[in-house]
DNA sequence: CGCCGATAGTTGACTAGTCATGCAATCGCG
DNA sequence: CGCGATTGCATGACTAGTCAACTATCGGCG
């Protein structure tokens, strides 16, 4: 299958740059993985920073304190205790805790000390939480299927695959 | 061309895991673009985060600083101003200011403000940078390479297309 | 029962990145 | 020439992520 099969280019086109172009980088890779391996990097930064911006501006929120609300959300009405949260972030449990100290000032969610084991802090999304989610996910679903209009499945697919193959070399 | 040319396993495979899997998700994604997306994010942090460990093993320095320091010595001898720097960073400047004080505090950099355009701050590498570098170079160039032993030119020639397209969709 | 090790979280001290502000040096234009 | 706009950084106040150390609770075993 051709390799740019059904890339719609936009009338004025926005200009594909390489990596090397965004870095201003005067001398070339010394590699190809080397490339695809900063290509990596650099994209997830321009994803994240965009997701970052939108977020802020629709809602005030950050995205990490997004993806917490949508874990807890998805957790139902007995909530999660604070490391199962951090478990799913791939984060160390301190950073957490005090990301869930600013979400409870904001009054998205709640936290109680469990009765059954008194060590564990049992988190759940508030009300308003659950408002600020309704309004936040139109905004993430069509940043998350911007992709759909310009790679076909198949295209998706091989970058899944690769990029996965990618993270398993590096343990 | 086939999907998996070429991609010589290891013995016991180190076991490739998907997206969903690496974030204890229980749903599936609501689109190939989105899991795509995610892809790259979760991957990102994984190989930013291994780089780190390894440079912080061996030089006790941070990926940043010893992008800074990479950059700087580029530049040669005559070193760049701050702004300079910030933007081959693509990062705003205050952070990059506070980084250099770091760098110099450690003896890896030194600044002074320039004679021309005494608004301008001129940094460069010190002997004693230069000499972290050259230890540095090594463990990063191994871990920029361990990819081709992976994944066939023709394959990482795709993968970076793909993520350069997918970077002009987020302009 | 009582103590000891494991588990759940919090706190402190860093690095880093962001925005808003402030300030000094330089440029440009009348 | 001089004055206002621009440029180049620095500082302050946040969010976030990391490691190391500490507290409180639970569980098991003698």
């Amino acid at each position: 299958m051709s390799a740019q099969a059904r890339s719609r280019r936009k009338s004025a086109a926005p200009a594909v740059r390489s990596v090397a172009q965004e870095l201003k980088q005067s001398r070339p890779f010394r590699s190809l993985a080397q490339e695809a391996l900063l290509a990596v990097m650099v994209t997830s930064d321009r994803l994240a920073s965009r997701l970052d911006r939108e977020l802020a501006a629709a809602g005030d929120i950050t995205r990490q304190q997004y993806n917490v609300l949508r874990i807890l959300r998805g957790a139902g009405a007995e909530g999660l205790p604070t490391l199962e949260i951090a478990e799913r972030m791939i984060e160390r449990t301190p950073g957490v805790t005090r990301l869930l100290d600013r979400l409870e000032l904001k009054g998205w969610i709640e936290r109680q000390r469990s009765a059954e084991d008194r060590r564990q802090v049992r988190c759940k999304v508030s009300r308003s939480g659950l408002a600020l989610l309704a309004r936040l996910d139109a905004i993430v679903d069509e940043f998350d299927d911007l992709p759909d209009s310009a790679f076909g499945d198949a295209e998706l697919r091989e970058l899944i695959r690769m990029l996965d193959a990618l993270r398993a070399l590096y343990p």
